[in-house]
RNA sequence: CGGGAAGUAGCGCAGCUGGCUAGCGCACCUGGUUUGGGACCAGGGGGUCGCGAGUUCGAAUCUCGCCUUCCCGACCA
């Protein structure tokens, strides 16, 4: 392709709405351009790399007995209401009327669709089991689409879906798409770190996220340096330093303390002067509309996945400043479990190991010190509810885990009978008898994987790509197109390029070498063949390597077999 | 949805304490000189100053309302 004849509109300066390097980086290098708020266009150069990925994804898919289709975007509510998750996704799920005043929605993800379509045309054990796959766009009103197009609300997913007999079959599907996922991503040049995670609205019991480290990502995961474990803070266990049990301190009377206007527990552990894991602060929370109080130590973070599947509760959230106030009768900020009445108090592990701590008094401007669980409060319910944090023990072998920032480009459930159940996928077995199907799901951000690339593959100067899904993977840098012999020869080695199956750009713009080479480095074309009036003379080319800046001089006639070797 | 910031040419910005014809850099068009890391000269095109109302003789500038975008939080497959 000749760049002047390519819309790849690349920009000097940072885009004023850009925060995170790999969107300031797709939009400069005229990858991608704003619609509106979550909703982009790919221009030339970002689509070919998403095609890249694309077949990528599809080789390995294919190569795991998977078959592609292409499942509709356009879905009947009824469908959703069936599973629940009509009601569960809420307003994620885009809705409108269509002219008869029928409700339709704009496909989030796919499982409803796929598992009535396999509802009604797979009847036998024999046809099991069957792996189905798609590359569509998804669609979900997020809260907050941000960071370019690591979050947005129309995005690139290929989503698959397996469909087994039992259990045992399930673990080899599910063991199949693990693998073909790490294929995946290391074929896109990405380092990745498959973590447990929760299965969250999706259902079902195991799940794993592939994720990206980066200061850009939205997530946080555990990682253990020692033995390889990796999680989701969501997920990952809390041990206690110490075993639970009645605290070796002595206990101490009860009091009160004035604590006026101090409604946190920085104010409060500084007023006290003590630290804040001597403080525990109690969360009034409301799941599925009871209120429920958590108690955590002051220096803690409440995990609210953790308290949700404690509570197998659908939806939790913070109780508003109204009912705080009813429940404890106090203002917000001065809540404790002492004397709070008909409400479920849950206990983090962490406090049931503490004595003497410091709690709100449920009474304004008032404080307890000296708290003790078993004397001055009831507390029946003790759990692993707070967020693990770096430096606590790793839950597999106990040395001090890290807490990372990371980017989330694939996630697999095990899904098990949630979706066959309430769609009516069901076999017959050998016997004869019923059996629902067993179900994983298995998604990859299409669209996030460039982000993910781009953050783990650039420089000052602009992207990296990796070799495999560059958009194009070799220019070709006239340096002067007005010089007839640059010209010749760059136009000699495009065409000989082209020909031999390379994917070439030709920069035969009439621009100057400092643009050229700027632009060429900011799109991040792994291979730069430079074409200068000196060398051209001689009948020689520098081959500049984008990531290294290694260079080499290539005569003109050796430029084809020369750069096979390259490419490999 | 809560908190914060911002909307002036395609992009990045200045002007804004009430005053002339709305300006700068980049990009774009024409001609010329250039060409090994974001060239130079000359000429030129491009604007409902986010939208609406109000105050005023006069509003990009002041007031109010709305819209949009970004950041933090909530939410998140």
């Amino acid at each position: 392709m000749r760049w002047s004849k390519s819309l790849i509109p690349t920009l000097k300066e940072d885009p004023q709405d850009a925060e995170v390097i790999s969107h300031k980086l797709m939009v400069r290098g005229g990858f991608i351009r704003k619609l509106s708020s979550g909703v982009y266009s790919y221009l030339p150069l970002g689509f070919r790399v998403l095609e890249k990925v694309k077949n990528i994804i599809r080789q390995e898919m294919d190569a795991k007995g998977s078959q592609e289709v292409l499942l509709p975007a356009l879905h009947p509510p009824e469908i959703w209401k069936k599973t629940g998750r009509y009601d569960i996704l809420g307003d994620v799920l885009i809705k409108f009327k269509d002219r008869h005043g029928r409700e339709l929605l704009l496909g989030p993800t796919h499982e409803e669709i796929v598992t009535d379509l396999v509802a009604n045309n797979v009847k036998s054990y024999k046809e099991l089991p069957l792996i189905l796959y798609q590359i569509q766009t998804k669609f979900r009103d997020e809260p907050r689409p941000r960071f370019g197009v690591m979050r947005t609300s129309e995005f690139i997913m290929k989503d698959a879906y397996s469909f087994d007999c039992d259990a045992g079959a399930l673990e080899a599907s599910y063991k199949k798409m693990y693998e073909a996922y790490c294929k995946i991503f290391e074929r896109c040049g990405l380092p990745f770190i498959p973590v447990e995670a929760d299965p969250g609205m999706m259902g079902g019991s195991v799940s794993h996220e592939f994720m990206v480290l980066s200061e850009a990502g939205e997530d946080r995961i555990a990682v253990c340096l020692k033995c390889k474990y990796a999680a989701s803070v969501e997920i990952a266990a809390c041990k206690l330093k110490t075993k639970a049990g009645p605290a070796k301190e002595k206990i101490l009377p009860i009091a009160q303390v004035d604590t006026p206007g101090i409604t946190t527990i920085e104010k409060v552990s500084e007023l006290l002067r003590v630290g804040a894991e001597k403080l525990v602060k109690t969360l009034i929370y409301k799941a599925d509309g009871n209120v429920v109080a958590v108690l955590l130590r002051g220096d803690h973070e409440a995990n609210e996945t953790k308290i949700k599947n404690y509570l197998k509760a659908a939806a939790l959230e913070l109780a508003d400043v109204k009912t705080i106030e009813d429940v404890t009768r106090a203002p917000v900020g001065f809540s404790g479990p002492v004397g709070l009445r008909n409400v479920r108090i849950i206990v983090d592990n962490a406090v049931g190991s503490m004595a003497n701590f410091i709690t709100g008094a449920n009474k304004k401007d008032t404080h307890l010190i000296n708290v003790n669980a078993s004397r001055d409060f009831e507390s029946k319910e003790f759990a692993d509810l707070r967020m693990i944090a770096k430096d606590d023990g790793c839950p597999m072998c106990g040395k001090p885990v890290d807490v990372k920032q990371a980017i989330e480009i694939g996630h697999t459930f095990k899904l098990g009978t949630k979706y066959s159940d309430a769609l009516g996928a069901k076999v017959l077995d050998k016997d004869g008898k019923e059996l629902s199907a067993v179900m994983g799901c298995y998604g990859i951000g299409v669209t996030r994987i460039l982000a993910g690339v781009i953050e783990s593959n650039n420089d000052k100067d602009g992207i990296i790509w990796p070799l495999a899904i560059a958009p194009y993977q070799a220019i070709i840098i006239a340096l002067n197109m007005d010089d007839k012999k640059v010209k010749e020869v760059s136009e000699d080695i495009y065409a000989k390029l082209s020909g031999a199956g390379v994917e070439v750009l030709f920069d035969d713009r009439n621009e100057t070498a400092g643009v050229k080479f700027k632009d060429a480095d900011l799109i991040g074309i792994p291979i730069k063949i430079v074409v200068g009036a000196k060398n051209a003379k001689k009948d020689i080319t520098e081959v500049k390597d984008r990531r290294s800046g290694i260079v080499t001089e290539v005569a003109v006639k050796d430029i084809e077999t020369y750069l096979k070797t390259l490419l490999g």
